[in-house]
DNA sequence: CGCTCAGAAGATACTCAGTCCCATCGCGTC
DNA sequence: GACGCGATGGGACTGAGTATCTTCTGAGCG
């Protein structure tokens, strides 16, 4: 069922119509009308009028899962962090789309719930995938409810400068320097995996006992690693 | 409107029935019907059928913007902390409804969505209330998000678990428990109301190319800036 | 070429939420 | 007792979403 063309028609009839009427002034039926089919065959297309708006968003859900799952990094922080760069890749892919519904999610207070409750469910995602890494540390459900926050703060936060931007620049920037906040915030708090050091990446650097330059650089690259206002 | 006793018959007529039959299963028909009422009424006194289960929030956001308002804190963060806390006390106030609501809302995904939404408002005000307080501030944005977020992330896992709890503890304790995370992990982002203290330990540390001892002692203190169970 | 069978589309009827409008009723005021 | 007014009842209407039945189409096969 994927991709078939009269999903596409019924889309672009969609939007086209949401575009000229608005919302909520355009029936099903006008949708169904304008890309040559019937009712019956919407509601077998979509499930629902909002379908037609967020479409793709439990495969792009499962993707974030596998990313998640197939993860090498050391901590779980850096693991949802770069789970969530495909979350903001697929906008990018289809910014055309992305902007269209953002001008459309604007203006439409039900679509807009709507897309809250699509974001609730990559953080919550995010939740479980982190209290299951943390699992058995002190308070793993309370952190794991803020870094699948934060993480999805930081992301919507970027999402919704480069929406409001039109698109017009890269967002990745800033994207990975939103996220070195949340990163710093969090990875401390974790012991990276299969490592056996109990202490902090800024003890670490001073386990090897090093040169005093040595140290500095490895101090310079742990503050380089925050966000820039702390700095 | 508020609180006309015929509300009251139809929140019990309502939540009766959705406990006997389940939500999608109960028409407002049936609710209005029981509550001895017509059609008509239960729309007078209900914008829509979720309206039943989720009252007074437009009430209590009103309340929480106040208390923003009103707040003396010297950051932002311990001002939206602050505020969080009467949404708390708002659930724990109507314990017995809190739960009702609880469970039915753990079975009805539209209900589901509907919170989520409501939630949204609350993650909006604080964002805002962070917003105007940094504004100027680098990032300012970007860590009124974060903030906003981490604090209502945390108010969330308090509640949820002391929802699953069935309301049996106090939850105040694991508010300021959480509530201590967010406001060490973003306290010393801000400068404190009315002083001029301009830097962070951290960067005075290493401004001044100091001894190795003197980098030491700098990262300790900045550490001893961190959640407990950091330490 | 024509038959068959299955999957996809059309057609229709139904339920129910939510909106509108109008008639009515209770009730205090003048 | 007439008037006004707010709250209620009642009924009509729109539109989303579901269920069911019929019709089409096209691929495979004799």
């Amino acid at each position: 069922m994927p991709r078939s063309p009269i999903r596409r028609r019924l889309a672009e009839a969609a939007t086209a119509l949401f575009d000229e009427r608005g919302y909520d002034a355009t029936t099903v039926d006008d949708i169904a009308a304008r890309a040559g089919v019937s009712r019956s065959t919407f509601f077998r297309h979509y499930r629902s009028k909002e379908d037609v708006i967020f479409p793709e968003h439990d495969a792009l859900l499962a993707k974030v899962a596998a990313r998640l799952a197939a993860s090498t990094a050391d901590t779980a922080v850096v693991a949802v962090c770069d789970a969530v760069r495909i979350v903001l890749a697929h906008y990018v892919d289809d910014a055309e789309v992305s902007l269209q519904r953002y001008r459309l999610v604007g203006k439409v207070p039900a679509l807009r719930d709507r897309e809250i409750a699509s974001v609730a469910r990559y953080q919550r995602l995010f939740r479980e995938f982190v209290a299951d890494w943390l699992d058995g540390s002190p308070d793993a459900a309370l952190r794991a409810e803020l870094m699948a926050a934060s993480v999805v703060a930081a992301h919507n936060q970027v999402l919704r400068g480069w929406l409001r931007a039109e698109g017009r620049h890269d967002p990745f920037g800033p994207l990975d320097h939103a996220l070195q906040y949340v990163i710093t915030t969090f990875r401390h708090l974790e012991k990276p995996r299969g490592r056996e050091t109990s202490d902090r990446v800024v003890v670490a650097a001073f386990r090897s006992s090093a040169s005093p330059d040595t140290v500095m650089d490895a101090i310079r690259a742990q503050l380089d690693a925050r966000p820039p206002a702390d700095r």
